[in-house]
Parts: C-alpha cells; structure tokens; sequence
DNA sequence: CCAACCATGTAAGCTGTTACATGATTGA
DNA sequence: TCAATCATGTAACAGCTTACATGGTTGG
C-alpha cells in the first residue's frame, strides 16, 4: 500500500454544480429527448447563448447531468437518445424559478438573457413575467449601487475617464430596467390577446 | 533514457500571449514601479477592471511579463521593484492603439472600458479620442449586426424571446453608441478649456 | 517580542474552448 | 464502396479565481 493516498481509489468522477449549459441541454432534452450530437446540431443552427456546438462543451456537460440524475440514456427505435427525469425536471423548474440579484444583472446578463428565451412557452406563464418583475427590480437596485459608488469617496475621487467607464455601466443598467419594463409590457398584451 | 519523453527537459516556462491582466500591470508599473505586494494593493482598493487582487493572479501574470521582457525585477532602496523595459513600453502603446472591433463591442466590453481608462492623462490625447471615435464606428456596426440578424430568415423566425433577447444586445449596443459619442465630446470640451 | 504588514508563491478549480481522434451507419 | 452523416470521446489550453502556505521586516 506504499504510496497511496485516499483519492487512488475513487474511481467515480464527483458530481460538479450544474452550469447554465447544463441547464440549457436539460432544457432541449425535455422539450424533445435526443442525442448528444442532436443536441450539438442545435447550438450549430441557433444561437443558443453563444455556447459552442464542439464535442470537447456538450459531451462532458451530458456526462455530468446523467451523473446528477437529471437524464438518463436510452434507447429509441436504435437510436440514443437523453430523456429528462423527475430529478431533471424539479432541478429545472428551480433553476428557472431562482430570483434575479443585483449580481446577475451587473455580471451575468448573458444568462439572464438565455433564461429568459428558455422561459419561452413556459407551462406558467406567470413565471416569466415574475422573471421580469424580478430582473426589473434588480436592475433598479444595481444602478442604485453604481449610482452611490460615484457619489462616494472612491468614486467621486477616481480619474475622470474612470469614472466616465463606471458611468457606462450605469448607463447600460438603466437600458436593463428599460429593457426589463419593456417586454413585460409586450408579454402582457400577448397575454390578453388570447 | 527509458521512459523519457521530450518534454523533459524542457524547464524554460513559455511565453503566453500577455492578457488584458497584464496590460493593467504593465500600466500600473509605467506609472510608478512597485512590488507585485504594492501593485495588489492597488487592485485592492480600486476597481481596476474588477480583477482580483489575490496573489494568484498577480504573481503569474507578472511572471509571464517578465519572461516576455516587458518588465524588469529590481531593488531600489532595498525594496524590490518592478519596472517596464523599452519593449514594455512599445507593447503597452501597441495595445492602447489597436482599432476596436465590432465582436469587441459585443463581447469585451469590459476590456474596452479598461482600456479607456488606462488612457487617462495619455501622452498622446488625440489617442483617447480615436480611441472614442473607433468605438463609435464599431459599436453602429455592431448595431447594424443585430438589426440585420432580426430582419434575417434565421433570427426572424426564432421564437418571440429569443428575438426580445437579441432585442436587448441591441438596446445595449446603441447605449455603447451614445457613450461614446457624449464621453467623445466631454472629452473635447475639457481639452478646449485647457 | 510579537502583531501587523510586506512579499511571493503553489494547487486546485471553474467553465468553458479548440483541435484531434475514432468508429458505426447509410444512402447513392 | 465510399462519402456523408451520426455519434462520442479525450487532451490541452484559456484566463482567470479561491484557498492555502511561507517566510522577511518593522514599529510599538
């Protein structure tokens, strides 16, 4: 036993966090159980987040959700395919559901944007409003912060042309906000239509 | 020689491409040499690009600096130092100048913001200003981008909000026209005061 | 003398990407 | 039969981050 150590025998890969491509995948596979390279022809033909379609970001990705539980591989008529499991769906439905921060919406607003499309022909339609709601408020409280930050020490302090880029941030927060009371209003209209 | 393969003896780290990381350093470190303890001290307390100010950062950027030539390890009053060499200086300039392009606009953003900063008090100013001016070119053809993906067989027949979502790229592109079309004239204003 | 600061480093992880390799199936 | 498509995989890298480790110096 000379030279081992407790990871020589774990032969099980870990389970890591779910990333949002994980999510976009679970997404595709619940709306219609493929393959892997099905998968990979859609984010081909869309632009589905701006993900890759390469084998090296969805192969690894479906590996890691089969080892979550959230799909499972079968077999159909001879082909692969990935179904989602109840597992999948409940973590789905959560990950759709999670409240928007003033986080997100200064750093990550390229997720937001791709759970919003998944939003699409939700089966509650009051979700994707509440993720607006929620993103509204969020992006409200982010341009708060940028806007105290400037009118701190630090920022007021700062060289001009900092503070000129911070501004930027604000003025793109605020084009959120816009953004954000925008489509609410179109989803709505399309809502009352029917 | 069993077993040995060619990399080695293969000691000599190589040169990877200097980041935008780097380029902060190499910015800060023309402006006054310092430690890598002083140069993480300043990450610390401004927000430099938002990069972290932990050592494992810092420390390897500065190495690959270092071995690309760009900056020096002295001692000055028994304190250690970097400083920027002469190929340092020609990089740094060479960065500052380099046309800003549309994919730029869409995906490096905060780069660009970066960017804009360290051209504060800039030995040339007309370089600022072209800086602003290249941004503006780049960032309405960005917009023309997304506008004609929209009109597109493709982005046209993508559901309602995925388009909503491209939509936002779109909002947020001409939000980067018009700030640098008002950051441009600030910055004029400020120089005809002078 | 010892807490606080100065100074530098490594290991592992995150969330992907590009590039390469491999084989099965199938229709013309 | 052979090119195209279907299907899955690994290796290496990118550009950081967090967390941990390690010592030297210095002022009170």
């Amino acid at each position: 036993m000379a030279g081992m150590n407790s990871t020589d025998r774990i032969n099980v890969p870990a389970v890591t966090p779910i990333t949002s491509l994980g999510y976009a995948l679970l997404w595709l596979i619940r709306a219609r159980p493929q393959s892997g390279y099905g998968l990979r022809m859609v984010f081909d033909t869309t632009p589905l987040g701006n993900y890759s379609s390469s084998p090296g970001s969805i192969y690894p990705a479906l590996k890691n959700l089969q080892r979550a539980g959230l799909i499972d591989n079968r077999r159909e008529d001879g082909r692969p395919v990935f179904v989602i499991t109840g597992n999948g769906d409940v973590a789905l439905e959560a990950w759709l559901s999670v409240p928007v921060t003033a986080d997100d919406v200064g750093r990550r607003m390229d997720v937001l944007m791709m759970r919003f499309a998944l939003l699409q022909d939700d089966a509650n339609p009051a979700r994707t409003l509440a993720f607006l709601e929620s993103m509204h408020g969020a992006a409200m409280a982010q341009a708060d912060n940028l806007e105290a930050f400037l009118a701190g020490e630090v920022g007021g302090s700062m060289p001009l042309q900092a503070q000129l880029a911070v501004r930027y941030g604000l003025e793109t927060t605020k084009t959120t906000v816009r953004w954000a009371a925008e489509a609410h209003k179109a989803l709505k209209q399309g809502e009352a239509k029917t």
